[in-house]
RNA sequence: GCCAGGGUGGCGGAAUUGGUAGACGCAAGGGACUUAAAAUCCCUCGAGCUAUUGCUUGUACGGGUUCGAUUCCCGUCCCUGGUACCA
């Protein structure tokens, strides 16, 4: 009888273990080469769900092998603290945001703790704390000093009921989410950075380091967002002076159509729209329109069936090209953040202005015809011509080739001082400023006297005021916070105000990824030093959920921050060098249907054995395949898996189930697999381990081996190169653990023959390199199996394994013969066995004799070590 | 609409360069052990024929290239994601 498999207790050992000999934090004073180990740190909402467990197993893959490979690794973590659950359970629950936020760290700390994650926690940061976000505040004022940061007016979405801001996602169909009355648009002053003039550096770090590293639809959503296209500015001159503007500049991609612009279309938010009306018989009709538009929230704007309206300003503009007078309208589809605001107008040649053009009886003009041979007719035209073609009614362009017409006509314009080429792009200026208290105070202050003042860098940092109120109405904590809101004017020492808007946490995980490499420095936010050993992350992990927001943020920040000298150019401009985007962890949902026909959602709990709720009696139906949810009552917590399994199970089901990239379906029999699969390792270990312990590591020649001893030392070289291959640089770590557990099938079937020492030393190696290859995948387990093999030290640190090319190479090959391309038998043969006698072996084949016969041989092809295909007819 | 990715057994998924489709696991069925059950072990498992060695068919669908296609090309359908008045 031999102990059974008990994971708890082995799993808690092993974890003190590691802790004490400090087994995964990084040695700063080794001369290995680095690896920077990081996924993407959580908001500490208190408790982990499998998603973590899904994305931080495959980190500790990946960060484990590396360790075992001989590099330095640096694997930190961190939390994202700072945020809107923490304010809303202080607005709930009376609890004080940091109170909370602190006490869910150490919630999920222990739990990461137990799942035997291998992380330095020396290097633990939390953003929410002062000695983070004090060097943000700097950041942010250095980036200031450089015109970097500004401000300006912005609209957001406002409710009146709580006197406060809200995010978008806190706005459903124009109504708040908790008491579902109207939020409206206000525009307020807001802090920005100037991202946008990092746009072309953001494109060259896609096309120079992230194209072949990042998933490609990373990089696709990437380049979407920065949007960058190539057109021209064309200048249109207003009929009159107006408030001291002449012209009316336009972004186009088509100047092609220029000769075809019946009229102008401005946004209402363009500057110009309402002087425009000023003083004509349009002005009422078109300030009615214009806060009309502006009432409407950006969602309803942006929707499909969203009406193309517009109102005339009564003012004309004058096309530059051929001093044609043309309307200004203001078109509520115009937008303002995209090019100038204003569009000319060219409804021949765009779908959106043709519609526009029907709509308000405006004139059509023609100025491209598919051929010479084919003609438009603006009259019976039923939509618009965007195709290519020739250029007619353009003057000196006519029966140009459009698209050679757009460059000409561009190189026309600034030759005539008119406008020219230029570029566009769609990225926008980022807006850091948040109406929130549980961020970054962003460190400014108001005077009367002087203004905006930026806060002395010896001040800082500003720290969040801890004494203050939470309610759901009112508005924002910090405004109301006096002692916080009154301050002296650094520079006159007269009465200020303080800024009470905090950042957006966006800002805190921009930088963390630099942070880490030297998270006590107290000289400024990095060591340079620091960052010139560690940077860039060598992998990054986390979910596609980030593709665009978070990413292109630090992608930014962190060239921002190169730029503010904070440290060498001669670092990676990019903070992640590969990345890889895990998918979500979904399960079935189960649900009763209520006497409306709606959906009622049951845990796995609320189902008794024969398949009805527990609550009310109802056949429970089975429903999608959906990511595990709160609301769906799909999920699955990790505490309980780890309690029945073990936390190694736990970890080989989520590794093993699917590729990571992959959305990965749990399921409960599926864990129960895998668990088997260890116990019978276990048990094997178990079993055999006398014999394992007593045998020698093999180093003879295989010829002293039985024929089953031939294949296990063949077989465990070629499980060693597969898995390595499977886990290195390509993370399938499905088809690893599918190739370690047909080892373990060939192992567990494999005797010594008697008195063959090598057989015995054969299958020693051939157990410890299992045990070897499974420890960066269940880790405990591997750990204690090892101790019992009698094996020095943890296998955590012992070397991966290494194979021999030699001993992976077969003496015998099966070769495929085909008649026709179809298979029709295998055959034998020794490897190396020539192409010749490939084709000898395959016409000896009774099945291949019994297909050609009675035909004629017309080709064979041979492919050496694979197959034979025999044409014949 | 546009862009991208995908469609393989009852299920999750393998097949790395065009060369034996379905590795591994789950589920299911059968058997051994047991008084019995659990656990464990062994066998079967795409579909259809067939007496067993065999044959036909099969990687969403229709074509094509090739001695040979899950893999390459063209067209169609469906699914998933991103994006959407971007001038």
């Amino acid at each position: 009888m031999t102990a059974k498999y008990k994971p708890n207790s082995i799993e808690t050992k092993w974890q003190q273990y590691w802790e004490e000999q400090r087994t995964f934090y990084t040695r700063e004073d080794s001369d290995a080469p680095k690896f920077y180990m990081l996924e993407m740190f959580p908001y500490p909402s208190g408790r982990l769900h499998m998603g973590h467990v899904r994305n931080y197993s495959i980190g500790d893959v990946v960060a484990r092998y590396k360790l075992k490979c001989g590099y330095n690794v640096m694997h930190p973590f961190g939390w994202d603290a700072f945020g809107l659950p923490a304010e809303n359970a202080a607005i709930e629950r009376g609890v004080h945001p940091a109170g909370w936020t602190y006490s869910n760290i150490k919630d999920m700390r222990g739990q990461l703790q137990k799942l035997g994650l291998g992380y330095d926690w020396d290097r633990e940061i939390a953003t929410c704390h002062p000695e983070y976000y004090r060097w943000e505040q700097q950041i942010f004022l250095r980036a200031f000093e450089k015109g970097l940061v500004y401000r300006k007016k912005a609209l957001v979405n406002w409710s009146e009921k709580m006197q406060t801001v809200l995010a978008n996602e806190q706005v459903i169909d124009g109504v708040d989410y908790r008491y579902g009355l109207p939020v409206v648009q206000k525009e307020l002053t807001q802090w920005f950075f100037k991202t946008t003039a990092y746009a072309e550096q953001l494109l060259d770090g896609i096309d120079n380091e992230l194209d072949e590293n990042w998933p490609k639809r990373v990089v696709l959503e990437q380049r979407s967002r920065i949007g960058k296209s190539h057109g021209a500015k064309v200048v249109f001159t207003l009929e009159e002076e107006i408030d001291g503007e002449t012209e009316l500049p336009v972004f186009t991609t088509r100047p092609d159509t220029l000769w075809g612009v019946t009229f102008m279309s401005l946004a209402a938010e363009h500057p110009m729209a309402l002087k425009l009306a000023a003083g004509t018989d349009k002005d009422t009709e078109v300030n009615a329109f214009v806060q009309k538009v502006l009432a409407e929230d950006k969602r309803k704007r942006g929707s499909e069936d969203y009406e193309k309206q517009g109102v005339f300003t009564g003012r004309y503009c004058v096309n530059p090209v051929n001093g044609t007078r043309v309307p200004v309208y203001v078109a509520n589809f115009v937008l303002m953040d995209y090019g100038t605001g204003a569009v000319m107008a060219v409804p021949a040649h765009d779908q959106r202005d043709f519609e526009f053009a029907k709509k308000y009886d405006l004139p059509i003009k023609v100025v491209i015809h598919p051929d010479e041979n084919s003609s438009l007719d603006a009259a019976t035209m039923e939509s618009a011509y965007t195709e290519d073609g020739v250029q007619v009614n353009s003057e000196q362009f006519d029966g140009m080739n459009n698209r050679d017409a757009i460059e000409k006509i561009a190189d026309y314009l600034a030759e005539k001082g008119w406008g020219g080429k230029t570029i566009n792009y769609r990225l926008r200026d980022w807006c850091v400023s948040r109406q929130r208290y549980w961020g970054a105070p962003i460190p400014v202050i108001y005077c009367d006297k002087c203004d905006v003042v930026p806060v002395p860098e010896d001040q800082l940092p500003v720290m969040l005021p801890e004494n203050v109120k939470f309610e759901a109405e009112g508005g924002s904590p910090l405004a109301k916070c006096e002692e916080f809101v009154h301050t002296t004017c650094p520079k006159c020492g007269g009465p200020a105000r303080r800024e009470t808007d905090t950042f957006d946490t966006f800002m805190e995980s921009s930088w963390y990824q630099l942070r880490y490499a030297s998270p006590r420095y107290t000289d400024g936010p990095v060591d340079p030093a620091a960052i010139e050993k560690w940077l860039p992350v060598d992998q990054y992990i986390g979910g596609i959920e980030h593709a665009v927001g978070h990413l292109m943020y630090s992608r930014f920040y962190h060239r921002l921050m190169q730029d503010l000298g904070y440290f060498p150019k001669s670092v990676s401009s990019e903070p992640f060098k590969k990345l890889l985007t895990q998918g979500m962890v979904c399960k079935e949902t189960r649900y009763t249907l209520d006497e409306n026909g709606n959906p009622k959602w049951h845990t796995d709990d609320d189902i008794d054995e024969n398949g009805n709720s527990r609550i009310n009696g109802e056949k429970v139906l089975t429903g999608r395949v959906e990511k595990m949810s709160k609301s769906k009552y799909n999920g699955v917590d990790p505490e309980a898996i780890m309690a029945r399994y073990g936390v190694d199970s736990a970890r080989l089901f989520v590794l093993f189930a699917s590729p990571p990239e992959n959305d990965l379906v749990w399921k409960d029999e599926g864990v129960d697999g895998v668990h088997r699969f260890l116990s019978r390792v276990w048990n094997m270990v178990q079993q055999r381990k006398e014999a394992l312990v007593a045998a020698a590591s093999f180093t003879g020649s295989p010829d002293s081996l039985s024929a089953a001893g031939k294949e296990l030392h063949k077989l465990t070289h070629q499980t060693i190169m597969g898995v390595t291959g499977d886990v290195d640089g390509r993370f399938h770590f499905n088809t690893a653990i599918a190739k370690c557990m047909e080892f373990m099938n060939v192992i567990s079937k494999f005797t010594p023959a008697a008195g063959n020492d090598a057989d015995a030393s054969v299958q020693k190696d051939a157990v410890l390199a299992l045990v070897n290859l499974l420890s960066v995948f269940a880790p405990h387990v591997c750990e204690e199996m090892w101790q019992q093999l009698g094996q020095e030290g943890s296998i955590s640190t012992v070397p991966w394994p290494s194979y021999d090319e030699d001993a992976v190479k077969e003496s015998t090959i099966t070769i495929a013969i085909q008649v026709m391309g179809k298979m029709r038998g295998t055959v034998e043969a020794p490897a190396g066995c020539s192409k010749d006698e490939m084709e000898k072996l395959a016409f000896a084949h009774d099945n291949i004799q019994k297909h050609i016969e009675g035909k004629t041989v017309r080709k064979v092809i041979v492919v050496p070590g694979k197959l034979v295909n025999i044409v014949a007819n």
